[in-house]
DNA sequence: GTTAAAATTCAAACACTGTTCGAAAATGTT
DNA sequence: AACATTTTCGAACAGTGTTTGAATTTTAAC
């Protein structure tokens, strides 16, 4: 049992980063549209065919910088302080979510309107609410929840759980962040994600 | 002072409206990859050099079927019924929001992701407050909000005024339609949109 | 009706994109 | 060192948005 990579696999993986941290790269400083296998290919000194020997395509550089964005907004949301009292630590959580999608705007459009998209074909009608479960950054909102239910501040109903009310959860902190990295991008004055994320805990509350 | 158009104005017109509709069916049918100059250009028996004489670039043409989505969607929010109660009327604006996305669900991405980034370098830092509230989609919302505040079910405070509130139902109504059409899209078992707008209504009736 | 001017439409070309393929170069094995 | 395998690349291809000048059509002037 080989436990120590060969050189080769070393260098195949050294590239493989390379090109997608330069993917990354590219997205955070020039946008989106920047970014094509000439780009990246120039930004690491290789010729583009040089590329699929790593990825079999752009799509699959594109999936692999969405998946980054994600493992990094599970990371974010993982960032509250877990000391924090329920209803704080929910909508801190809230806060990170839009947080992350400021400070990352591209990656954050590229992951929730290109890969949904393109991977749709892949999910089954099936299950979304056990990958939904799965979903690092949505288990931690689903926590948030589950405590604020532990503590009284929320109450669970027939067809309305813990899951139920993560959902309505999620749907206010996207909206949020979607209008603020698009129509609102650049507005900071109309920064009133802290006021929204508190309507929705006093609704989730008053239910 | 001529009211009637030339032969020649009308033909333009006619074939202008002829591109958008084109490119609006491509959307609709095929998705926003498929829509280029060239299956426009097909689609109206053009060749697509003709384009150009009718819009700047795919990007006008682009704008255009944004703007298209935009009225449509006000249009469709001016169609709830003003008859029903305000909180009601406030609930059904919501879901009107969320119909209309999922019923067009590629112009309405490209209206609220592509066209936002696109013009975002023409939108003045101030004044974004005006063109909201001159915004016939978002002035619907702002009426629901202020008929809710007349009959006393929103309370208005310093920094906590219509304007405001109708920025969160905005921003919920907004996760919930860009959830549907992307991450969620063809999961009609979890169309929480009922519920979520029911949250933000408790929520601002709670403040 | 004829001719000239203006407007419309298009073919061809260009630069750019993602991708493929076979050759060249680099690395690994004996 | 010779040979085999893997990696990298140049060139080519098909597709994209766009431009340009030629061809075609329409309109205006006489």
């Amino acid at each position: 049992m080989r436990t120590t990579a060969t050189p080769r696999e070393r260098r195949y993986q050294r590239t493989q980063q390379a090109i997608l941290e330069a993917a990354g790269d590219i997205i955070r400083s020039e946008g989106i549209g920047a970014l094509s296998m000439r780009s990246i290919a120039e930004r690491i000194d290789y010729s583009p065919a040089g590329l699929y020997e790593y990825y079999s395509g752009k799509e699959e550089i594109v999936a692999a910088v969405c998946q980054v964005a994600f493992d990094q907004l599970a990371a974010m949301l993982r960032s509250t302080d877990p000391a924090l009292p329920p209803s704080d630590f929910l909508r801190e959580c809230g806060l990170n979510y839009v947080r992350f999608a400021t400070e990352n705007t591209d990656a954050f459009l590229l992951a929730f309107t290109y890969l949904p998209l393109h991977a749709a074909a892949a999910l089954p009608d099936t299950g979304i609410e056990a990958q939904l479960c799965a979903s690092p950054a949505f288990r931690v909102l689903q926590e948030a929840v589950e405590r604020c239910v532990a503590a009284g501040l929320f109450q669970e109903r027939p067809g309305w759980g813990v899951f139920e009310m993560s959902i309505a959860c999620w749907q206010m902190v996207h909206g949020v962040a979607m209008l603020a990295v698009t129509v609102l991008r650049q507005q900071p004055g109309l920064d009133l994600s802290r006021r929204a994320i508190e309507v929705l805990q006093a609704g989730l509350a008053a239910r």
